[in-house]
DNA sequence: TTGCAGTGACATGTATACAATAGAAAGCTA
DNA sequence: TAGCTTTCTATTGTATACATGTCACTGCAA
């Protein structure tokens, strides 16, 4: 076999949590996935375990696995780890992207002011952050935001929203990113993307702030 | 069996490697193990592949596991990545520390003061550093730090030596960690933590230094 | 001598059977 | 009926056999 079973079926669970056909608390039981896919309990397994590893899947009522859930609280520390670990890229970036970097930084920055489309937009958006990523010369703090950010698949999957509101405030950020990167001021470029990734996720806090305080554990 | 095999000799093997008997590059075979342990290859292989996810095991000849080997150059990556997440948790502790964690820090302080045997301040050293990690009020990067640091398990248990020359100047900048935290300042705390941790490993430019640009390839 | 195809061995990948465990539900007793 | 014990079942944990794949080595041919 070209690929492991046990490989696409981990990557196969994950598409599926991102695109919100699998809930949170939803039971991930081996003999059932066995069956869907057409493998024994064995490769399953070991998906299963990676999931848990990630911190995509948890274990329920009698040791069986089901997709996370998170409170709201873990939901906060989660964007608030993910702001700093992007921030702290972002401050290295600036004092590490080459010429040809900056450059582009530039162009992807006038791409998005051009851009109208939500969608379009999103994968710009993308883009631009991509390359601070690698321009801070950092594998190991790059592949960490990575695992951070897919440990939010399930909550956007069920509550991101585009939004044409979000569009205008991202650009004029994405230029005060932009400029602190290209005078390469590494604090003010920290700050900058450490508000920038705060206000992306403002809608959590409207989330928090709605839940009343006695209805505590797991909603997502 | 009370606890799960897999997940005894996943701990068992992070100690040896912890403990220098298992060195990088060193083969880590289902079979063997497996009749080392008095188990059958099924848990081996679960501990192998969590290895393998916690990077401290790779994938060698015939897809073999070995031991991680690291290049100096990742190993700089890493360091780079553990102080500033360790960094990011102390300027986030600066702001939320409650009063009884600011004083509990100034004992531990006092406490290395007082320490001459760099063992027992070694202990106190850690002392020092947890307070701060659960200080900082995120589990999610506290447990991010945990993981980048036992990936260092490896290296250290060939490389680290408790240097005497250090304890004074560690003494010096652990008075200005907690000094910029009783005084709230994140920024300031985030400097004086990220050169500590910087002249931590200090050993490791040193190494760097030394090689060849030509000797390229995985040392550790 | 060099290149390449065939072969073999070693290590992991997968399937399947059986064991153990942990909740849930049923039943029993005060 | 509350609380305890027992039993039962769903699900994971482990053992073992077989399949697959990869690399090294051999032997032959140009």
């Amino acid at each position: 076999m070209a690929i492991r079973a046990a490989d696409s079926i981990f990557e196969t669970l994950i598409d599926e949590i991102m695109a919100g056909q699998m809930v949170p608390g939803e039971p991930l039981v081996e003999q059932t996935l066995a069956e869907q896919f057409g493998v024994s309990r064995t490769p399953v397994r070991e998906a299963l375990h990676r999931l848990e590893q990630a911190c995509l899947a948890e274990r329920g009522a009698r040791r069986a696995f089901v997709v996370r859930r998170m409170a709201p609280e873990d939901l906060a520390e989660l964007f608030e780890a993910t702001g700093e670990i992007e921030s702290t890229l972002a401050a290295l970036a600036a004092k590490r992207m080459s010429e040809i970097e900056r450059r582009k930084l530039e162009t992807v920055l006038d791409e998005g002011d051009a851009c109208d489309d939500p969608a379009a937009y999103s994968e710009i958006n993308s883009r631009f952050h991509e390359i601070i990523k690698s321009g801070a010369r950092n594998s190991i703090l790059a592949s960490t935001l990575d695992e951070l950010n897919l440990r939010t698949l399930a909550w956007r999957a069920a509550n991101f929203r585009e939004d044409s509101r979000r569009l205008a405030s991202s650009r004029v950020e994405h230029r005060g990113i932009t400029q602190a990167i290209l005078s390469q001021d590494a604090d003010t470029t920290r700050r900058q993307m450490c508000s920038h990734v705060a206000s992306s996720y403002i809608v959590l806090s409207d989330i928090l702030a709605r839940r009343s305080p006695d209805r505590s554990g797991p909603q997502f």
